[in-house]
DNA sequence: GTCTATATAGCGATAGAC
DNA sequence: GTCTATCGCTATATAGAC
């Protein structure tokens, strides 16, 4: 009689393909993940509330507790959901011909566009807040965003070299310059808020004259 | 009878050159404010509460709120004290001479320095955090951090240019440039908060490659 | 002018009804 | 499994004594 009901309760959900055993759930937990990732993004970790996170995603308060245990780990899940979710990845998947100076500006335009968004902006701002977020987290969010690009880029810039269109000795140091030019002072100014909406034109010419740069620096004699 | 005090205390402070209408003042405000500059940089807005601010201070709460008005207040005080205090600003007027590698290199070390203090750290990451500071605020730590040295960066790479030394079409770009460059993935990881000490030797390798891609670029051929 | 003690409000987390 | 109502705690801001 004193029993463990946890083995007794188990052949509930046994049978698990998209059983009935909880259907209900995936919609609602999906609602809450969205407003938190919203909610954090824009008012950081101390500043928005569970009460809000609740009434944006149209559930009551204990149903964010049930899915999620506390709000430490609500905000590591809305982490976790944007970190998987910023990763296209096609940034260098696509159709790469043409000339070596048209590539750099596809790659570069495409970077730029996936930092520049307001939602890469705000993620961004979160994870840099002190005390938003303890170590492991920061550390899986440079890994899924800043870690990938940069491995990418560089395979594509070694290959480039041995192919000899590209003198450069140190390719992981050019990979790390590239992308500092890249994103460069606007998008700082974006992460301090100053303006929001670059005109597209300065952004093209932005990416064409850091392009050449780099290729001034790094074009074989 | 019923009198006005404002009038009959006013001749206390008449004698205004440091007279003791109230000079025990400036030391508690001081304190509060140093206080406040640390506490806010480290927690956050919303993090920091007036009661921690006040005890690190060693006085109490009340007064806190007699010498500023609120919290708001109280911040807006710190960024602005924290801006000011953040203007060494001899990074150009120290002594350059010899060749023009060694005089970037000198540059770039300083600057490179003067943003990786834990103190300026903290402070980027105060401004950048979401719902700190209001917009007035931030345009007044971007035109007392960037703005200045950028503009000092500008006119030694224009009289560069001018003497020849340099082939820079636009000074402006070129500015941004070397100090998007300089700051690196460096400043990125520590501004993530991922290792906050970067060994010496690297910190020096880094500067040094920088300023020479940056010759190669942009060197008269 | 400064401190101790307190009013008021909001948040995180939980108990009980359905 | 979900909601309404509530506890416990903390923080901002203030009232009264010295």
């Amino acid at each position: 009689m004193v029993s463990n009901a946890t083995s007794a309760s188990r052949h509930k959900t046994a049978a698990k393909p998209a059983g009935p055993g909880r259907p209900k759930d995936l919609g609602k937990r999906a609602a809450i993940l969205d407003a938190a990732k919203r909610l954090f993004a824009n008012e950081g970790f101390a500043g928005a509330s569970m009460d809000e996170i609740a009434a944006e995603a149209g559930v009551s308060k204990l149903t964010v507790y049930s899915h999620f245990g506390d709000k430490e780990a609500l905000f590591a899940a809305a982490v976790r959901a944007k970190c998987e979710e910023m990763l296209p990845d096609d940034l260098f998947q696509q159709e790469l011909k043409g000339p070596l100076r048209s590539q750099l500006i596809a790659i570069a335009s495409g970077f730029f566009a996936l930092i520049s968004s307001d939602e890469a902006i705000s993620t961004h701002r979160m994870m840099i807040a002190p005390g938003n977020g303890d170590d492991p987290l920061r550390k899986l969010f440079w890994e899924a965003g800043p870690q990938r690009t940069h491995d990418a880029l560089g395979a594509f810039l070694q290959a480039r070299v041995q192919a000899g269109e590209l003198d450069i000795a140190d390719t992981s140091r050019a990979t790390q310059q590239f992308f500092a030019l890249i994103k460069g002072e606007m998008h700082s100014r974006m992460i301090c808020g100053l303006y929001t909406k670059p005109l597209r034109g300065d952004v093209n010419a932005h990416i064409e004259a850091t392009v050449d740069m780099f290729l001034r620096a790094y074009a074989p004699r």
